[in-house]
DNA sequence: GGATAGCGACTACAGCCGTAATCAAAAGAG
DNA sequence: CTCTTTTGATTACGGCTGTAGTCGCTATCC
């Protein structure tokens, strides 16, 4: 299943908050995009229809829920950015972003206690 | 600049022999592609007009060459996924990648070294 | 020297994406 | 009950993508 990016936006509210409906997101987002509500549903409705997200309905509005999970969904990306870009390696990756300074001192501890995990 | 999907292919064979023309392109290709060679000189078209490609003439035909350098556009792009996909935070990238056994052993070891490179 | 093959330029077209407007129904305001 | 507001459903529309087809020119093969 392909989530577009302004769509993903929406899912990661719902990911935060199964359950909610339009206007929650909207509100949500409201922060840091200035998207119409109705762009928010016409959203929701693409991403229903794909099967990215169920409804229920209560009273005359519907309440989303995601039906991908959020990890799964990361997973598979990763992959595919990591072959499209990278031919498949992961640490060129790693050191582009640790080149432009994508990594912070935190990002450099996790990794690292991540590859001793990994190494055994 | 934005370079789509099928475009990158087309890239990635210039980044490597940078100053051929379609039909070489097409040639490289062709071992896992099925690309019309139409197609090819229509996305070349975008490429130029883009900004992502040079052209030289040679006899009636072009030689294609990048002006974009891969190192660049990976890095801008690596850092607007993991933006995207996990926050900015790129341990989890990492992680995920782990978790679904995209990081082989030799990975593995040139993270490490990385990551010994970048405490310093 | 006329037919053919290969080249770049232009055109096509459907599907997806971002961004919404319009519509109809229902629920609440008076 | 009638008017307004809210909500989902349907429709719009231009730009980007993938995937070519067509046109006109020129170099080349008989």
């Amino acid at each position: 299943m392909q989530i577009a990016p302004a769509e993903l936006e929406i899912m990661n509210v719902l990911w935060d908050q199964p359950g909610i409906g339009a206007a929650e997101i909207a509100d949500v987002l409201a922060s840091d995009k200035s998207w119409n509500i109705r762009t928010i549903k016409t959203m929701l409705g693409r991403l229903v229809e794909k099967g990215a997200l169920e409804t229920e309905a209560e009273g005359r509005r519907y309440l989303y829920r995601p039906l991908v999970k959020r990890g799964d969904y990361r997973r598979k990306e990763a992959r595919q950015f990591v072959d499209r870009m990278f031919g498949g390696r992961a640490a060129p990756l790693v050191a582009h972003l640790a080149d432009g300074k994508g990594l912070s001192a935190e990002d450099i501890a996790e990794l690292e206690a991540l590859l001793g995990e990994l190494k055994k």
